[in-house]
DNA sequence: AGCTCTTCCTGAAAGC
DNA sequence: TGCTTTCAGGAAGAGC
C-alpha cells in the first residue's frame, strides 16, 4: 500500500528521468478514477515536465506549457494518488504492458509513463497552478516537516483515538496503516489512546517515532506488501523490518509477547499488548 | 467533533 | 476439484 515512503520512492525515481521531457500524447484505458479525462487528454500533449513532487500521498507532476507566441500559458499539475494498488512506472522502451494499465503518457524520448492500478482505488486529476493552493489547503501537515511543538499542539487537543488521527490525511498527510502501527509501536502507545490524554512526553516520543520510522522506510525504498513497486518496477524492502504490521500471533521483537490485532478506525491495528498497554492498564495496574 | 457503516474494485484465500 | 463467499483496505460520504 503506497504511503509516504512508497510515494517518496516513486517520486525520487521519476525525478531521474521525467523533468525536461515533453508529453507527446495521452491514452486511456478505464477512466473511472480520473477526474477530468478530457482536460488531461487535450491539455497535456506539448507540455513539459518541470518538476516532480510529493504532497502527502499524492504525486504531483508539474507541467509547463510552451511560451508560444508570447501568450502566457497556464501551468498544470498532474496529481496522482496511488490508492491501494496504483503503480506509476517508466518501463524500458518496448516493455510489455502490464494488465490493468489504464493511462499511458507518451514522452518525447520515446519512453512512456504508465499508470497501472488493479483495484482502481487511485485517483488522477489535473489542477491548474491557480487552483493548487486550494487543493493543498485540504491536505494535512507533512509528517517529516512538522516541528515537535506544532505536532503536540495539533494532536494534543483532539479527543479522537490516536490511530484515527494518524490516519486522517487532513491532519497529517502521508501516514497510512503500516506506518501508523509501526510508529505507535516505536512510541509504545496503544492505538486506542485518546490523543488529548497523552502526556507531552508521549506526544514528543510519537513525533520522534514517526520521523524515525518514515526515514527508515524511505531508506529501504518503502514496503511492498501487495502490489507496490517503484517507478522502475522494483519492490521495496521495509516490509522485512516491520515490528508489528501484519505480525499478528508472532512474538514481539522487544519483549516476546504475542502481537495482537484489533480494529481501530475501521482498520486492522497491530500492536504489542505489553509494550503498548491499553489506556486502562496505564491508569490502574491490574495485579 | 468523532464514530460506524457503506461504497468503490480485484484477487487471494477460505469455505463448502 | 471447482465453484462461491469472504475479506482486505484509502478515502469519501451518509447518518448518528
Amino acid at each position: 500500500m503506497p504511503e509516504l515512503p512508497e510515494v517518496e520512492s516513486v517520486v525520487r525515481g521519476l525525478r531521474l528521468s521525467l523533468p525536461g521531457r515533453t508529453v507527446t500524447d495521452v491514452r486511456f484505458g478505464k477512466t473511472d478514477f480520473v477526474d477530468n479525462v478530457a482536460a488531461i487528454a487535450e491539455r497535456l500533449p506539448g507540455t513539459r515536465v518541470s518538476a516532480v513532487k510529493r504532497l502527502g500521498k499524492f504525486i504531483c507532476i508539474e507541467l509547463d506549457s510552451g511560451a508560444a507566441s508570447g501568450i502566457t500559458h497556464p501551468r498544470y499539475n498532474l496529481i496522482i494518488h496511488l490508492g491501494m494498488t496504483g503503480q506509476l512506472t517508466l518501463p524500458r522502451s518496448g516493455e510489455a504492458v502490464a494488465p490493468h494499465t489504464h493511462v499511458f503518457f507518451g514522452l518525447d524520448d520515446g519512453r512512456e509513463l504508465r499508470y497501472t492500478d488493479i483495484r482502481r482505488f487511485g485517483r488522477m486529476l489535473l489542477v491548474q497552478e491557480s487552483e493548487l493552493a486550494n487543493f493543498l489547503a485540504r491536505l494535512g501537515k507533512e509528517p517529516l516537516e512538522i516541528g515537535a511543538e506544532e505536532f503536540c499542539a495539533l494532536l494534543g487537543s483532539r479527543r479522537a483515538r490516536i490511530k484515527a488521527l494518524l490516519l486522517d490525511q487532513s491532519v497529517l498527510g502521508g501516514i497510512g496503516n503500516i506506518y501508523a502501527d509501526e510508529s505507535l509501536f516505536r512510541a509504545r502507545l496503544h492505538p486506542t489512546r485518546i490523543a488529548e490524554r497523552l502526556t507531552k512526553k508521549q506526544l514528543l516520543a510519537l513525533h520522534a517515532a514517526i520521523r524515525a520510522v518514515l526515514a527508515d522506510a524511505i531508506r529501504f525504498r518503502g514496503s511492498s506488501i501487495s502490489d507496490y513497486v517503484d517507478s522502475n518496477g522494483n519492490r521495496g524492502e521495509f516490509q522485512l523490518r516491520h515490528r508489528v504490521y501484519q505480525r499478528e500471533g508472532k512474538p514481539c521483537f522487544r519483549c516476546k509477547s504475542t502481537i495482537r490485532r484489533v480494529i481501530v478506525a475501521g482498520r486492522s491495528s497491530h500492536y504489542c499488548p505489553r509494550c503498548q498497554p491499553t489506556p486502562r492498564q496505564t491508569k490502574k495496574r491490574i495485579h
